[in-house]
DNA sequence: CTAGCAAACCTGTATGACAGGATTCGGGGC
DNA sequence: GCCCCGAATCCTGTCATACAGGTTTGCTAG
């Protein structure tokens, strides 16, 4: 396993690190679990010294395009969304981004995702999304809990389209939605309101189970018009 | 400008730091352009070394979080589809992702922001939009630089959605999208099936052009109808 | 052949140093 | 009083070295 030494595409020697592995795990068909060079070795091979090699595995892991643990060498990493969660976030903190686009996007995702769920859950997948809309109704007292049960549903919903991609998305809304999830249901002041709520997720499992792809889109359809407006009434723009 | 202590989620140092920096972000609603405090005064705030303050800013900056440069202090940065395009790359080459999968995502959003484009796009962008589908014509025999208009056509049409969100996760399909391109071109092997992906083109930016959303978001529908079987038909599973 | 242990390897963090690039601030000219 | 310029200062990028743990490897003893 060796390196190339094309530059970077900054000057800066951390990029030109970060290419260079980048093109190694690439060149050597690297899968999830496979380990990389040590620091010194890749060090050597680049001819840099271990602080560049380490800033650069520290941007790739920031990635989650590798791992890094405490005395193992580096490994290739499973793709996941913490690192979009964190970005999404940003872009709301800094005001990039704001509740309602970022609704519109779910929305439009999410009523994909309910089309292929419903055609494609296991059994497993339809009783865990029932589990968690009951677990939305039993926990009505405690908003604190709902947001997880709320989270966990969509989640189940994402992993149930079989397509690793929404998964992803909807994971990297999940930092922002657990952020403001408490104002929408505040916002929903009438028992009625609430209700209506509950209803759409058992709707929305109801219709996955079934395998009733159009039942659990316009279900999620549903959803979401009751949710935006939740969250427009809350004043959230 | 100060920074508490609370540890950070795991429980190294970097991570720490990691949450500190975020944390002084929000707690002081920095904005985009703002300046960070200097490495050497975070070191201090926080009781580590420079070398943990260096890696937690490469963290940061991995994600475009902040922005680093020599001699300047690190600013806050404007969210950026780069590293989520080199996560989704990641994904695809180590086979957790497939190409058909990304398609099914595009094909949903890219729908979605055909509508709003329509609704919302300004004179300016109608006309970009119909000059890179001339650009595609008139680059008919060479792909290298088809691929360049199809990408810039799609990331008008999500700009002009008028919500950043979208245009974040089209970025994000960028790399792997110029890397697949090319096959997809080469599998449309008839005269006929070229000009149908170039009307395609045309049709969409027409149709946002008048201001009529259901018409390109069908146009859009049969865009994708037409390259996903382009991508079956040379085997990309 | 296996279990266990020690050596070798590796990462996380700290310290100190220095070469440029960037910012700031004071002074001089107008 | 205001503007421009240069020097002092600040700051980041990179290197070398050191050492405390954690991990892997390989050898040895039974």
């Amino acid at each position: 396993m060796t390196v190339d030494e094309r530059p970077g595409p900054d000057g800066s020697l951390v990029g030109h690190a970060v290419g260079s592995i980048t093109r190694l795990m690439r060149d050597n068909d690297l899968m999830p679990g496979d380990r990389l060079p040590s620091e010194a070795e890749l060090a050597r091979q680049l001819q840099v010294s271990r602080t560049v090699v380490r800033e650069a595995f520290r941007s790739l892991a920031a990635m989650r395009i590798i791992e890094l643990a405490t005395g193992r060498r580096a490994t290739v990493a499973r793709i996941d969304h913490g690192p979009m969660s964190l970005m999404m976030e940003h872009g709301v903190q800094t005001e990039q981004i704001n509740i309602q686009q970022i609704y519109d996007v779910r929305r439009t995702i999410e009523m994909r995702i309910a089309t292929l769920a419903a055609l494609r859950r296991t059994e497993a997948e339809a009783q865990a999304l029932a589990a968690e809309a009951a677990g939305l109704r039993a926990t009505v007292e405690d908003p604190a809990r709902m947001v997880g049960h709320d989270l966990a549903f969509h989640a189940i919903l994402a992993d149930a389209s079989r397509n690793p991609v929404y998964a992803l998305i909807i994971g990297s809304f999940r930092g922002v939605t657990s952020e403001t999830w408490a104002i929408g249901w505040r916002s929903r002041s009438t028992p009625e309101a609430r209700e209506r709520m509950l209803v759409n997720h058992e709707r929305i499992a109801a219709a996955v189970a079934k395998g009733d792809p159009e039942a659990a889109s316009a279900a999620m359809s549903d959803h979401f018009d009751e949710s935006v407006r939740a969250l427009i009434v809350a004043g959230l723009s």
